[in-house]
DNA sequence: TTTATGAATTCTGTATTCGGATTTCGCAAG
DNA sequence: CTTGCGAAATCCGAATACAGAATTCATAAA
């Protein structure tokens, strides 16, 4: 048995509302949050939007410029290094665990291969209908299928908060370079190896 | 110049003592915390304590069982190993990134070297106090000096969450199980490949 | 035209209050 | 002894109210 779904809180709610807001873009980066404008236009009170920008400033989705009140994060290239950087190591570590449990556990390969095969389908699928949106989605998804596999629980979180910054340049990367077909090959390669046993 | 410091609000103040009080295991792992008495307890009202409250669950200092409050989280065997891999790969990718750029820039290796044996010998007399909790102290200081001389300082920042849960055994380990020693002549190790480039 | 000064505005952080949901406790019924 | 139910108490999230700091703006002086 699960805990029932609680329905979740305002502060959470809002919380949500701006981090997507944000992630894509739709809040450019450098744009002044002012609390009361946040909570009218949300239907709720200055309360739950301090708390979500508390989060958001945690996160470094937003950040404060002395007192002068919270701004979205600016996009830089130094930054989105790091970020990748970071990204790059934790997918590397999950790897490397889901591999051993390929060796370790009978049937654990084969169940990797069916989930990750079905991933990879819809986003070829995506590709096809040149959905940009839709193959970043799925990118992810196969990315956090292996960081769940992995059985290091903390590793999707981390990686979730770097995936927050990178999907405000990922969706344009895709749609502008066309860069979408050698990233889905290369997950092909990782989905194989991982079955083999790295 | 640099931007004056400004003076902690009150919910970083409160953040900052419930967080160094779990991590010391002044708090113990199981204790319910009721926003009421903490406030009282702080002199504060309740609402920086709430905010206080939201980020220790954000970091997993505390967790939430259902809707009959917050808890100190608990410290388990898996959750610790599964922190310590992350902070590993963490590691590995600062000390990869010291590395090139004592290859790349003239009199970084020195710098390093300076600031290295510092922190080392400092750490040396704790030890031969017998001071297990500045040995900690020192330790953690050696990791976040190569975290900053990585030039990413997303490293420092989500390594130090890491060490948040890491701090509450290794006082014990140290105390207890006295490896302290075997983890300073790794760290003189480690510091010399450094300095040599890896 | 530029500089100083002080009032008005704006915005944030904190305190207090309100409403609701949950748990606890006591007592009666099976 | 266990189960069921209702009142009281507890505690949290959210709204509202208040105070302080910073910025803006207008007016006066150089």
């Amino acid at each position: 048995m699960q805990p029932l779904a609680s329905v979740p809180s305002r502060s959470e709610q809002v919380y949500h509302v701006l981090r997507d807001s944000i992630c894509e873009c739709r809040l450019e980066p450098g744009t002044h949050l002012v609390q009361e404008d946040i909570a009218e236009k949300l239907g709720v009170s200055r309360q739950p939007v301090q708390q979500a920008m508390l989060l958001l400033k945690s996160d470094g989705l937003v950040v404060e410029q002395g007192k002068r009140g919270l701004y979205v994060a600016p996009i830089d290239r130094a930054g989105m290094r790091h970020h990748y950087q970071i990204r790059q190591v934790l997918d590397e570590l999950a790897a490397r665990l889901v591999a051993g449990r390929v060796t370790e556990e009978p049937g654990f390969g084969a169940h990797l291969r069916r989930e990750g095969t079905a991933i990879l389908e819809e986003g070829a699928r995506a590709r096809e209908r040149g959905d940009a949106a839709a193959m970043v989605r799925h990118d992810v998804a196969f990315h956090t299928m292996i960081y769940q596999l992995s059985g290091n629980p903390l590793i999707a979180a981390k990686a979730e908060s770097h995936w927050l910054f990178l999907r405000r340049v990922v969706i344009g990367i895709v749609t502008h370079v066309g860069r979408g077909h050698t990233a889905w090959v290369q997950h092909e390669g990782i989905l194989d190896a991982l079955v083999a046993g790295d």
